[in-house]
DNA sequence: GGTTGTCCTGGTCGATTGTCCAAGTCAAGT
DNA sequence: ACTTGACTTGGACAATCGACCAGGACAACC
């Protein structure tokens, strides 16, 4: 056994527990099956985490970083007109969750965990705190890439494309149909584009059109 | 301890199972929990059932039955425009969410479990099956209430208003704005009467013209 | 080369779990 | 009254869990 210092040796365990609890639910991400997937011995964990807890909350801040991180990661940002724009991005949103099913579901697992235990209090807001921020920066992107702005504030626009995301996600792990998934969130990329409105002109509009 | 024939002892015990999870968490329901919610003995709930997971199966089959019932159990049908008519439906749904949040928490809970254990392998399934199956139902109201038809497949619609209705109660159950889950249905209200058509004269309708 | 401190090992403990069972209790039928 | 069968009781069991600990191994520094 390699001999780490203890801040690697506790991104090894996190990054063992996300392997874990993806691959076998949160459930199965006990102290022990941790790690036996670290490939170290069951004190270790102890030494780098005060308790289970610890370590489960780091791995949501984990997990909920990489989302982030995916989310923004590769959204197509060619300009055409808004509904290709919107269409685009949700594709790429879709895509991203659709390659990933074990991690989506534990998502979900730890959303409902973090509602019921105390000690994971904090998981789930903060899960969703990422996600209708991550969602504003996509509603920016199509301002740019498409010259809109929105009829409804941006927050509530926020909302709405994570549940809708979540809702057919949900959907989709429970029956396997992506070809549904897909077609509901084109529909809702289609309503959203409704509600984009061509955007005033501004000082940077302003300056090329002189 | 009242002496009760075994099929009547079921039920209470399902009940019982229902109060607790729904209450503390899926996780909570343990058998001796439900055996102290019913106030019987530990042995009686292996009388009663096989094994735990009969229990939670029952126990999830309950928490369908009831949610369809609920779902189209007080759904106004006055007749008015199809707007109208949409808003009250989903804002009837909504209410029965909003009072209902441990069970609806449970109903998240057991389908994850449900995609994680083979042995609850079905129950996410039918939950969802039921679900969309309420939903058409919905759809049939509006029809009549409204006198329209549909531009899309009844199917998709009714699976969008299943994910729609689902990723915003996950938020509200975590942030708990009932105003934005509210505003967000009413926002998807909207979107669902741009979708629809007005109905084609049909045999009743011509009668009623006569 | 000895010392110090970090990191790792593997066993052990008490608590909780699902499952099972031998015995007890009670109502109904003969 | 007595038997039969349905229902109940509460303890016991093995398995698994998080937590803890005494000690071994190793690298760095004096």
């Amino acid at each position: 056994m390699n001999r780490l210092p203890v801040a690697e040796r506790r991104e090894q365990l996190i990054e063992a527990a996300l392997a874990v609890a993806s691959r076998d639910g949160i459930d199965a991400a006990t102290v022990r099956a941790v790690a036996a997937e670290a490939g170290v011995s069951l004190g270790v964990v102890h030494y780098c985490f005060q308790d289970k807890d610890e370590l489960l909350r780091a791995m949501a801040h984990a997990i909920t970083s990489a989302n982030l991180e995916r989310s923004l990661g590769e959204l197509p940002a060619e300009a055409e007109d808004v509904e290709s724009v919107i269409e685009g991005v949700l594709e790429a949103l879709w895509a991203g969750i659709r390659d990933s099913r074990g991690p989506q579901l534990l998502s979900y697992e730890l959303t409902t965990s973090s509602l019921r235990h105390s000690e994971l209090n904090q998981v789930a807001i903060e899960q969703y705190r990422g996600q209708w921020a991550a969602a504003e920066q996509v509603l920016d992107l199509v301002e740019r890439s498409a010259h809109v702005s929105w009829s409804m504030p941006r927050g509530a626009i926020a909302r709405s494309i994570v549940a809708v995301i979540d809702g057919f996600s949900l959907a989709w792990l429970v029956d396997g149909d992506s070809e549904a998934a897909r077609n509901g969130l084109q529909g809702f990329g289609r309503y959203l584009a409704t509600i984009a409105v061509p955007a005033p002109i501004e000082a940077d509009a302003a300056a090329s059109l002189a």
